[in-house]
This record gives structure tokens, C-alpha cells and sequence, in this order.
DNA sequence: GTCTATAGTATGATAGAC
DNA sequence: GTCTATCATACTATAGAC
């Protein structure tokens, strides 16, 4: 992952030996994450960062041009984890809420296992280039369109009951959310991540169920 | 509103001129939210506020002890609100879902009329210091306890379907909170406040009916 | 009560030794 | 490839004129 990061901007990353320079930028962003975590990217000075990579001053310029471009790095990673996300949650179901089921699931899972990028991504992403700003609000689209064109799928098959498939699409995105964005609430309840995908996927249901009779 | 916070923060203004320094907080505090919607609190130079605000450096002093010290403030104002805000919504209806649909639309409403504070509030509360932080928490879980009480009692009077009230009272938060965080894609979409909050009262009100046979 | 000018400090970035 | 030392700049905060 971290390796074609490296490969993707190696012009502009002045340390050439791959395996070091993999191993660094995995420092760095790890610490990134770590100081924005708890700080925010804004109030993260290079010299937090050089603390907490165990980088120098003059080391760390050998891997980034500067902090505004971290911000652009950081957010490429998480784009080409999301696109490949994307294009492999494409299953072979059938059945609309098995369909709804997986791609609610898949996307809090993700979360899970990528927590630290998107509570990043989603804190800091205001603050980007007007480019990377574009970029980053056409993936939030895009994930929430998945969800969207599905339940209007649902809508026409009359699997699922009418209502506004945009509008729902979003409220299913904004629960999705909550369990990256909450992460400390859900950690001191004991809430696991499969439990918490259980309650959406009941929620988005019995929503869209038809009623009977 | 100002006026309360003027008082309560008098012996720290120097300025003791009731009108002016409540006109003057007020721009202060309407600049820290138009600033901090566009590049974040910790990215805002005292200098932009002051361009802002249209007070000077030295002007500005007069007001606040420092830059940390307007968060406190900031906090302070909303968290006033909010107490208002809980004590009035416990209004004398008895039905439980008039009662969830009431609760659920008072906090979706306030966020509109506030939005800039609740925006705030959620990006950067993160930053305040120990104490406030703590402040912050609790009233977080305070207007989320509102939700859960009344989802526990509508259960044990079999009123909603069982379930787990904390986890379902988390999801509601969730799509409320969603309103005030996505503003640009709902005004893009010229979603209003009402057609939203009738979704989240939908979605709630689904998975709570009990069902029929 | 508000302004201008400035002191003192922390920041992002680089040059050059190793 | 990495470090230490250093530069120019931008910041918060204050002092003193008006």
C-alpha cells in the first residue's frame, strides 16, 4: 500500500533506496494521524512531526515538499483504497437487501480496519486545495450514489417500501459515519463493530421493508 | 444571549460599556465562525480575526485574553443555549412517539437555527482544554440520554420494539448531527429542514413500531 | 475605548557537514 | 540518507499614543 504511495511520487521524494523510504513515509503518516488525532493537522508543527516519526528536520523534507502536500498525500492513499473498495464490493447478489446488507457492512468494516484515514480524512478534508476538495467530494459521492442507486433498484423491483432513495441513501451514509467518528462512545460502551453494523442494517430494513397486508 | 455572556465574562473585558462590548463580542464571535467554517480554528490568525472583526490587534485584547481563551468562550455560549434548549423540550406530551418525534425535531430545528455554533462546536471541541472537554462530553451524552430515557420507557410499555436503546438512541444522534455537518450537500440538493427531519423521524419511528400479528 | 508600532517567540524550510 | 545549525517569516501579545 505504502509502497505505491512511494512509487506513485517518487519524483518527488529525494530518498531513492525503496525499502527505507517505505518504511519512513509509514512513519510519517502513522504520525501524522497520531498528532492530528489529538492536535489537528492546522495546530501540527513539522517539529511534532519530526518528534513523533523520530525523523529530523532535514530528514523529513527528504520525503515531503512540504506540509501542505501531506495533506494531498494522505489523501491520495485513502483514494485509491476507497476506488479499490469500490470496485470489489460489486458482489454477485441478487436479492436487494442481501445487496443493501453487504454494502452497508462492507463500508463499516472498511472503516474499522482504515479508522485512523477516514477520522482524517473527514476532519481535514475542508482544509485541501480547491483540486483535492473536487476529488474528495466526488468519492464521498460516489459512495453514497452505490447506496442510492441500490435502494432505488429496490424502490422500482417493489422489494423495497417507497421513499426518497437519495435522501435515505444519506441517512445510511450518516449512521456508517458515526462509527469512525464516535470511535472513544462506542470503545467505553463495549460496542463492537458488528454489533454496531447489526443496528444499521436493522435500522435501514425496517425502513425499507414493505408493510403487510 | 450576549448580553448573558458579557456578564458572566466581565472581569476579564476591559472594555465595561455594556452596548459596546456586546455589539463587539458579537462581530468577534460571528468572525470566529466564519473563519473556522473556511480554514479551521487552529489555522485562524489573530490578524484574520481582527480583519474579520474589523477591530485592531490591540482592540481586539481588550475583549479576550487570548486565542485559547476563545474557545472557553465560544463553548460557553452554546452550552447556555443547550441547557435552555433541554429544559424546555420536556414538554407534557404523552404519547411515546409524539413524544420521540417532538424530541427529534427540536434538536434538528435548534441545529438549523445555530448551525454555525453546532458546526464549531463538533470540529473543534476536540481542542478545548481538559475541563471543557469534559464539559463538552457531558453534555453530549446528556442530549443523547434524553433520547435513550424515552426509547427505554416506550419499550417497557410496549409501545416500541425491543431493542438496545442506547445503540438506537446513537444512530438518531448520528442523523441529526448529519444535518448540520453536510449543510452544502443538502442545500445543493434544496433539501429543507422539514423534509429532513421527517426522514429521521421515518427511519426512527420504523424500526420502533412494533410490528403487526 | 481603540489604534499603531513593536517586542519576543515559534514556525516552515534549507544549506552543508557527516 | 540523515543530522545539526541557521534563516526569513509570521505569529501572539503588549505598550503607549490618541
Amino acid at each position: 500500500m505504502t509502497r505505491e504511495l512511494f512509487r506513485e511520487n517518487a519524483e518527488s521524494i529525494r530518498v531513492k533506496k525503496e525499502k527505507t523510504a517505505v518504511k519512513n513515509l509509514e512513519r510519517i503518516i502513522d504520525a501524522v494521524f497520531s498528532i492530528s488525532m489529538e492536535k489537528g493537522f492546522q495546530a501540527m508543527s513539522m517539529r511534532d512531526l519530526c518528534d513523533e516519526s523520530g525523523l529530523s528536520m532535514g530528514g523529513l523534507y527528504g520525503y515531503i515538499k512540504g506540509k501542505e502536500e501531506l495533506l494531498a498525500l494522505i489523501q491520495g492513499q485513502g483514494r485509491r483504497m476507497l476506488e479499490r473498495f469500490l470496485a470489489e464490493s460489486l458482489t454477485d447478489l441478487t436479492d436487494p437487501f442481501e445487496k443493501l446488507d453487504a454494502l452497508i457492512r462492507a463500508h463499516v468494516y472498511l472503516s474499522e480496519v482504515a479508522r485512523p484515514w477516514f477520522f482524517f480524512s473527514f476532519m481535514e478534508s475542508r482544509h485541501l486545495g480547491k483540486e483535492d476538495v473536487s476529488r474528495a467530494i466526488a468519492m464521498e459521492a460516489a459512495t453514497e450514489k452505490a447506496l442510492s442507486d441500490l435502494i432505488e433498484e429496490g424502490i422500482d423491483n417493489n422489494a423495497f417500501a417507497p421513499c426518497d432513495a437519495e435522501l435515505m441513501a444519506g441517512l445510511i451514509k450518516a449512521m456508517q459515519q458515526d462509527w469512525y467518528l464516535k470511535r472513544w462512545k462506542f470503545k467505553k460502551r463495549g460496542t463492537t463493530v458488528e454489533q454496531y453494523a447489526d443496528a444499521v442494517v436493522d435500522m435501514a430494513f425496517a425502513r425499507l421493508a414493505r408493510k403487510e397486508g
